[in-house]
DNA sequence: AATATCGTTCGATCATATAGAACGTGGATG
DNA sequence: CATCCACGTTCTATATGATCGAACGATATT
């Protein structure tokens, strides 16, 4: 995972930063109060306490006995932001439709400074039920959809964000080399598809396909996952690459016709 | 729809506020510019420009050429609040469920903070594909989950809820009177299900039950809506009920039970 | 080429976010 | 039942930093 500039405090706005800061604390808790927030972020109690007030006014935050929780206001603008990525509508019915075919679990991911954010995401009858769900925040760089946006950047685009990208490695398959990832994500867009063989997750397999907008400019990957041991041989090498490729061309033909 | 404290400054953190107005444009606008911001708050070019610098910085906003948009951070935010809904994956499929056997449209809603805002929505084939979605905040006094929401809690609480409504009429048939609503809740209350005949929305119809975890606390509510003419006679006033009744049985023994 | 328009940087000011102490309250402990 | 924490909350002084307006630079427009 990256972040926008770690050290950056240049010269934005200090208070806002706390108050993000404040907001997360009790997202990772799941809940906390004035006395625990100001201990996990080192400020004085009264500051605490001024920053869940106002935002337990302003209905961000929601207050029960002396304990603050993280607010569906903050819902209302995350579902704006999910809604309004291109091609949002086509691609839950799609994403749904993979899983079923598959078994396995699809999704439809985009790109955010860095990072590669789920949007949709679908169970088939077999799929490993585990793990991140909308909204959460995958690396680009260990994930066959992840890879699969990162090969259709135009380079500045590419290099920009590379630069952000701290290579971690997850497993031992991980690619934590910029050239190695380069390589790789060349043969991705003449291929026309990527696969993650355990880059993430220990015993996960998956297939990605980009799904390119108006000019070919990348709009979001799908993609299919599940245990290695059932994404392999010509399930995996091709039928799989096969039915995600014929899905992102009908996608392609309604998301640019609108 | 209400809002926390509407004249409220008290004794708040004054840029916070300036902060969520300023994401608020950007959403409402659905996009907007340092400039377009500032002329709609009448804040400085200089004091937006920071702002959305710092959003940027932080990951909550993002920025394509000169235009902001809400981020996806949000939308983890925003999960996370949704997600920690009691009972959120009982009442997923079950909404599915009710969807798909009445055709019409179905949904889960909880009360935060004086609004009722939608957890859960499911399209049965025949169902309006209008209006609102996830997350969006709907008023308590003019629908029927709403209603059974308001029913079922205890006095303290209803009266603090009460204290913040506007009672804003949205057609002919809304409740618009302090009284008369605490009388139709009554009736609800004994009866164990609501009814929207046109309150909100012309030629919109619903039916609502309240969904009750440990000691009777009400979660959230169960409501099937359509339009009027369909939403009428017998199957508005005993099959639909019935059908929500056997389902918020079912959830509560599963949620109670857990 | 000239001009307007916008994003961005800069510097001075004054508001206000902050910390710390003081107050009040509920729950635990003896 | 009395005492004592521990916590949320209010208050106040101080210094920080958010704000504005002006100036700069880049970009598009005519």
């Amino acid at each position: 995972m990256t972040r926008g500039t770690d050290t950056g405090n240049r010269d934005t706005v200090q208070t806002t930063r706390t108050m993000l800061e404040t907001v997360e604390v009790i997202k990772r808790l799941e809940g906390a109060t004035v006395t625990e927030v100001a201990a996990e972020l080192g400020y004085a109690k009264s500051t605490v306490y001024r920053h869940l007030s106002t935002l337990s006014d302003l209905g961000y935050v929601v207050k029960t006995d002396n304990e603050y929780r993280v607010g569906l206001r903050f819902l209302e603008l995350g579902q704006h932001a999910r809604t309004r990525q291109a091609g949002y509508d086509l691609t839950t019915k799609k994403v749904e439709e993979i899983a079923e075919r598959t078994g396995e679990r699809a999704q439809f991911i985009v790109r955010e400074h860095g990072d590669a954010v789920y949007i949709h995401r679908a169970f088939g009858d077999d799929a490993v039920r585990t793990d991140p769900g909308i909204g959460s925040r995958i690396p680009l760089h260990a994930t066959a959809a992840g890879k699969a946006i990162l090969a259709n950047l135009d380079e500045d685009e590419l290099f920009d964000v590379l630069e952000q990208t701290d290579f971690e490695g997850f497993t031992d398959h991980t690619i934590t080399d910029r050239e190695e990832l380069l390589d790789e994500l060349a043969e991705i867009r003449e291929r026309g598809y990527s696969f993650n063989r355990e880059e993430n997750l220990k015993g996960l397999h998956a297939v990605g396909v980009p799904i390119l907008g108006d000019g070919g400019v990348v709009i979001g990957a799908l993609s299919v996952s599940g245990p290695s041991h059932r994404l392999r041989g010509d399930r995996f090498h091709e039928d799989l690459p096969n039915l995600l490729l014929g899905t992102a061309n009908e996608l392609e033909l309604n998301i640019t016709h609108t």
